[in-house]
DNA sequence: AGGCGTTTTCACAACGCTTTCCAGCCTGTT
DNA sequence: AACAGGCTGGAAAGCGTTGTGAAAACGCCT
């Protein structure tokens, strides 16, 4: 079957329908047909615009290469890179035609070929990190999306890699080992970051959402808890409340220890001085805020107001003045941290600060791109404030 | 500067830092590290050796190819890649040396290289669908991040890109033009999907989550909503109910139909004709199924039991009998479907229908992969039925 | 030692692009 | 008329692989 063409050695199956049928329409055999479809030298340069154009017209895209063009406009591979890439002078003349053949080909270049080339794959590696089923992260996914779209504006995209708890760098080395991606984006860091270890000692461009410790110098962009949390307490503050307590994260992480000092900031503005017992500590989760909240509201003078640090811990803390019958927003207000979408679902709505994520990912993006040109700017350590959302949780007017 | 190689023509300055650190640790030339490194022709073969385990030693990676490789093993490329791809026989000795050189210089091939040569790109596209700040789609994300880990399996990888909704088609064809992906996974699917038409139209390889019309044969793994809804009702029937009202989407919709079906169903199993009222139909929002709720409610006989085609929908219900001072679970059974993570957090918890989306994921992937291999199987129309999760909001004791 | 069939290995083209270097060509100047 | 110098375009090398066709090595038999 595939001898009645002798340059078949080589030739997908796949492309030889196409050329057959080519051929068929444009009158010429099959190897006239393969030879001007490649750019081949041929006996007779009518037949090449023939079924070039045949080829066109049947919609047959049939891997359109920069050759195509070049044979097409009549000029050498290299002239019509110059064109696309505006890499080297040309006279408006060519430039025209080349354009056209492009146009009329619908050509476009191979990135393949141009990453191999250029040793560029302009992919960014994202790790989605470990999720257990029935856990979610709806900011950080956002953040994905986000990330892609920006990305796309500067003609990268991102590349997602599943990466397991342990061995939590393996996967960042095989995917630079093998050039699969030019550098990563980070989310979710902690403080003594395996991967941010890794990739600055190996010297791989990368960019965070989020902080490590003071000593690491790299790119990241972050939420200032800080701001936030100071901002929800004079929130709570100008709404009357005086006795507020807190339900923070447990010692020792940055963005907790940070969500915290805006409490006392704000306090401290107010010339109040919270109580010990008003501030208490837990694990992210519902069930942990919901104890917290149970044994703040046992205080012999309970508070008016539940500052917490994760709209999941503010769930928890609902939770437990629903059960207790009280009414949130009237009885007690309660404030969270990141506008997870349920916080707009909730009944009432659920006071937050909600993290720009749409800008967060493109200035992690820039960053990353700057880092990738060598150029890191001055600020390439950025810090944003959220936005307080203000619902019926706080204020019973909503 | 540069000048004092006269081979730094094409040399990036990164390599060319690296050459002169290995060029001093081994005591040679810079000029002689570059020919061993890049395995050229060189006087003496013992520096070479020595300057390609110098710069292993130092961690310098430096872009280590096949030719490398060949070098150090003292056979030819060719040969090399018979090892690596097991792709024609070589002698046990040599594969032996070739592994070991191989090892020594922890020698990755460079995927680009071969997707070039292969014109397969290893990568699979997956476009976000756009989503309206504040919402989010949970189930959506997740099946993104099991998808990501089944492809890594297989040897390849997931590309995101974000799909506007206007020109649904234009980076689907983008993508594939450029050679950037080998095919698509499509999600959140509908009856008329613009881009399943293209995708059919084009003859490109896809997979979806999700069913389109009956016309279109294409591979896909979906929920069988009926049997979920089906479950739901039967359920709630063992609890005593039998004033069980649902609240479904509008008319038309491939999975709404279906889930509606379920409902039909089981109460046809159990003799039991639902009056027409209790049928209502809303959008998914949760705030248009508050009111079907009221609706249902002020009925002058109202149902006991409430089934929601979604979470999402469930919640608005759920707001609505909060709201109305009615005990969820005691008064009023209620019902989901999807398991959003936040339906283990509300109180009570909220009985609904696990999608096993991790199970989906792989299947997806694992059809897409033999699409591409144009081997589809029988069964390349998977219906995976869902599981029934009870909570509190079906059953007191819980 | 020569011949022959069977491994095993190699040189080289090809994948599609970018980029360097160089050769014409055209002006304008001497 | 000769020639310097600026423009424009082309030939070819190279990016790191894989696969083909052919040559080399090997083993065995006469």
């Amino acid at each position: 079957m595939k001898q009645e063409l002798n340059v078949s050695r080589g030739i997908k199956d796949s492309l030889m329908a196409t050329l057959r049928d080519v051929a068929e329409h444009a009158g010429v055999p099959i190897l006239e047909a393969y030879h001007a479809l490649r750019g081949k030298a041929m006996a007779d340069d009518k037949n090449r615009e023939a079924v070039i154009q045949v080829a066109a017209e049947l919609g047959y895209t049939l891997n359109v290469t920069i050759k195509d063009v070049a044979a097409l406009a009549n000029v050498s591979i290299a002239t019509v890179s110059y064109v696309l890439n505006d890499s080297h002078p040309v006279s408006p003349a060519t430039k025209r035609t080349v354009l056209e053949a492009v146009d009329s080909l619908d050509y476009r270049p191979n990135v393949t070929a141009r990453s191999l080339q250029a040793s560029r794959s302009r992919l960014i590696g994202y790790g989605w990190h470990q999720i257990k089923p029935g856990q979610s992260a709806p900011l950080l996914d956002r953040f994905t999306y986000w990330m892609a779209q920006a990305a796309e504006a500067s003609g990268y995209h991102v590349l997602t890699f599943s990466n397991p708890d342990d061995h939590p760098t393996a996967m960042y080395r095989e995917l630079i080992k093998t050039n699969r991606v030019d550098g990563f984006v980070l989310a979710h860091t902690n403080r003594n970051d395996a991967r941010i270890r890794y990739l600055l000692d190996a010297g791989i461009p990368f960019a965070a959402f989020g902080r490590a410790n003071d000593r690491w110098r790299f790119p990241y962009v972050d939420i200032d808890g800080r701001i936030g949390i100071d901002l929800a307490t004079q929130h709570l503050l100008e709404m009357g409340h005086s006795q507020i307590a807190i339900v923070g994260w447990p010692e020792g992480s940055l963005s907790g220890d940070g969500r915290m000092q805006g409490y006392f900031d704000a306090l401290d503005e107010a010339g109040i001085t919270p109580p010990r017992e008003y501030i208490t500590r837990a694990e992210n989760t519902s069930s942990d805020a919901y104890r917290a909240a149970a044994a703040l509201m046992r205080l012999p003078s309970p508070p008016t107001a539940i500052i917490c640090v994760s709209d999941l811990m503010a769930l928890g803390v609902m939770n437990y003045l629903n059960q207790q019958g009280l009414k949130i927003g009237e009885d007690v207000a309660v404030t969270g941290f990141d506008d997870d979408p349920v916080s707009d679902l909730l009944h009432p709505g659920l006071t937050t600060l909600r993290q720009p994520i749409d800008q967060i990912a493109a200035q992690v993006i820039d960053l990353f791109l700057a880092e990738l040109d060598g150029n890191r700017p001055k600020d390439y350590q950025i810090l944003l404030a959220p936005e307080l959302i203000v619902r019926g949780s706080s204020d019973p007017r909503r």
